[in-house]
DNA sequence: CTGAAAGCGCTTACAG
DNA sequence: CTGAAAGCGCTTACAG
């Protein structure tokens, strides 16, 4: 590849000096004179010379690169986590390659499967789903280091992982309202269809986010003693629309929540606006709980009570993570690093009934 | 590097070819029988066999990875450009590198480097200064094609570059307040420092995008016979407590304006927040004109009219332009492409005075 | 401190 | 269709 430019063989020559030689003095490895390092140097800078670095890692078995893997790097929390990554990572000498997989399993397998022909040092992974991560496994095996981001993965269990405790953030989001006195929680919630399992208490692998901290918000509700209503579990998908639709028809239901918890930012945001929609006084006829510390939340009247998740950290845990394991603590035994989420109480949420006056004009009107 | 399992040497032994013919099989390149090839596909899945990229890049001169240095991934402006790039150049089979300036010409010039040294085919870059971009001209003049990304750089003439017209928007901004009948319009900038330039009207290149909206609002009032004062040009850093300190003196000042615009989503976060907790009502008491669609500006009351700027098709056009590069129109002179940002009226902007009758209340209550 | 030689793991002409 | 050999551009023992 002339067009690159010069090699090291053509530095040495104008240096006078064997390749061997050139290479120790650009590469800063090895003995060298300070003479011949300079006269080498010079002809390497008067050369345009920049080392190759494909030929380096060839030989020195590391890339210096690390892959990251997510789902959707326009999504604020991964680009967030993303941001984590490179400030731990950069100073450190690595680089980041990274792959959007659209949450198809299919992107990712292919993703993981180029990152290891390019032979990245180590990877950082959001999983697209929870199950089979046998091409993770795969990765692993043949020696590059794998750290699971936010998202448990069945299949692998000597990866380290670094999740928020979801299970904990929601319940104490939940925790918050019954304090608070409401007795009818609503959720509003991506993980809908996995309600019958999240009761049942299967094992943490294998749920998403999502699903975990509906297991948050149903125990949290088993242990105040209240039932489960299953007519108080909206799901609804990763949209605005779709959150704004499952609001609205909690709302319609026969006995509709005085409080409701949404999982996630997007859904939360969509659920604002439901509850504006209707002319709802909030937090007088409705308490409202979301995720995340997006900014709207604190443009917003009134500013929402959310669960703020340590995004950044999370991304920075699993960089500082990654390099441990390619520092040396290759064979040391996983780690399983969870994050605390740290519930904001703000305007949105109030007690219910709100009054004991305000109870007894409720009741007068029927 | 055995940690990394079979080689291809490994793989024709198993086969009972040469690396040659097994290379062939696994490449698909070159003529390969099919039993031949059969033999070769079964060895190496037994034996785990995945090509090694970099041995690959080295002969080949192509790594199939292009570079994208921005400021800022977190920032959801170019988390959702580089969703963008990603999503045009995945599918032709190119991986990105990611690099993080945070704002600095030594962190950019670091990356450069880096990605050269790794042999990246091609580089996106939205620059961290706009002057001096010698660092990305020693790139393209070693055979790597660059293509700038929503900023302009001096010194790097053979780059294409993709941007947005951020005088016309900024323009049609202060057009659509001009023609609601506001005379007094703030602005609150990034480039309050260069607003002596900007009226000079010097060359685009040099200017970054904040400048060059300024230079919009400096247009469009001078188009309408209105002369610039300075009074109601707020510099403000790019953080929403700086706007927020911007629309607070600019509402306290002798005659404050009557419509404001912010060059960009936080500023107008700031902004929009200052002028509520002054309990001003808006429209009615002021118009405000934001950039970009973010989630909040259709959360708040009133919705905030915006200059909406195409983000994600920003980095898809990048992503394209260097596909095009890489794939021969290499001599080809440089291409321009600006998009054009859309005005989205809602509901924070209004006529003024709002009717004759309130003109008239106005005036008697003095 | 310096150099000759081997080798990392592929692909590419060149023969056959 | 297949193979022997060269080469991409470095770093690493091994001698001296």
């Amino acid at each position: 590849m002339s067009t690159h430019g010069a090699s090291l063989i053509d530095v040495a020559r104008a240096a006078g000096v064997s390749t061997a030689t050139a290479g120790r003095a650009l590469g800063g490895y090895g003995q060298v004179s300070d003479r011949t390092r300079e006269r080498v140097l010079a002809a390497a800078a008067e050369l345009g010379y920049r080392t190759n670095g494909l030929a380096r890692s060839m030989v020195t078995g590391s890339t210096q690169t690390i892959g990251v893997v997510v789902t959707d790097v326009a999504n604020p929390f991964f680009a967030t986590a993303l941001r984590g990554i490179t400030d731990v990572t950069s100073p450190a000498g690595f680089e980041v390659l990274l792959a959007n997989t659209g949450g198809t399993r299919e992107a990712e397998q292919r993703a993981v499967t180029v990152m290891s022909e390019k032979r990245v040092d180590g990877m950082i992974v959001a999983a697209a789903q929870p199950g089979d991560g046998a091409h993770l496994k795969h990765a692993m095996d043949v020696g590059v280091p794998v750290v699971l981001l936010d998202r448990q993965v069945t299949g692998v269990p000597d990866a380290d992982t670094i999740t928020i405790d979801n299970e904990h953030a929601a319940a104490e989001a939940v925790a918050h309202l019954l304090e608070l006195g409401h007795r009818r929680i609503g959720v509003i919630t991506e993980a809908g269809d996995q309600l019958a399992r999240v009761r049942s208490g299967s094992r943490r692998r294998g749920l998403f986010p999502s699903a975990v901290r509906l297991r948050g918000y149903v125990r949290a509700l088993q242990a105040a003693g209240i039932e489960i209503d299953e007519r108080l579990v909206a799901p609804a998908r990763y949209e605005r629309e779709s959150a704004y639709d499952a609001m609205t028809s909690l709302l319609d239901s026969a006995v509709p929540p005085t409080a409701v918890l949404c999982t996630d930012n997007v859904l939360a945001s969509g659920a604002y606006r439901a509850a504006q929609d209707r002319g709802l006084s909030m937090p007088a006829d409705l308490s409202l709980v979301g995720f995340d510390d997006e900014p709207w939340t604190t443009l917003v009247r009134p500013e929402l009570t959310i669960v703020e998740q340590p995004t950044y950290d999370l991304g920075a845990r699993a960089g500082r993570q990654l390099l441990d394991r390619l520092a040396g603590s290759a064979n040391r035994s996983p780690q399983h690093v969870q994050l605390k989420a740290k519930l904001v109480v703000r305007e949105s949420t109030a007690r219910y009934p709100a009054s004991p006056q305000e109870d007894l004009a409720r009741e007068e009107r029927k």
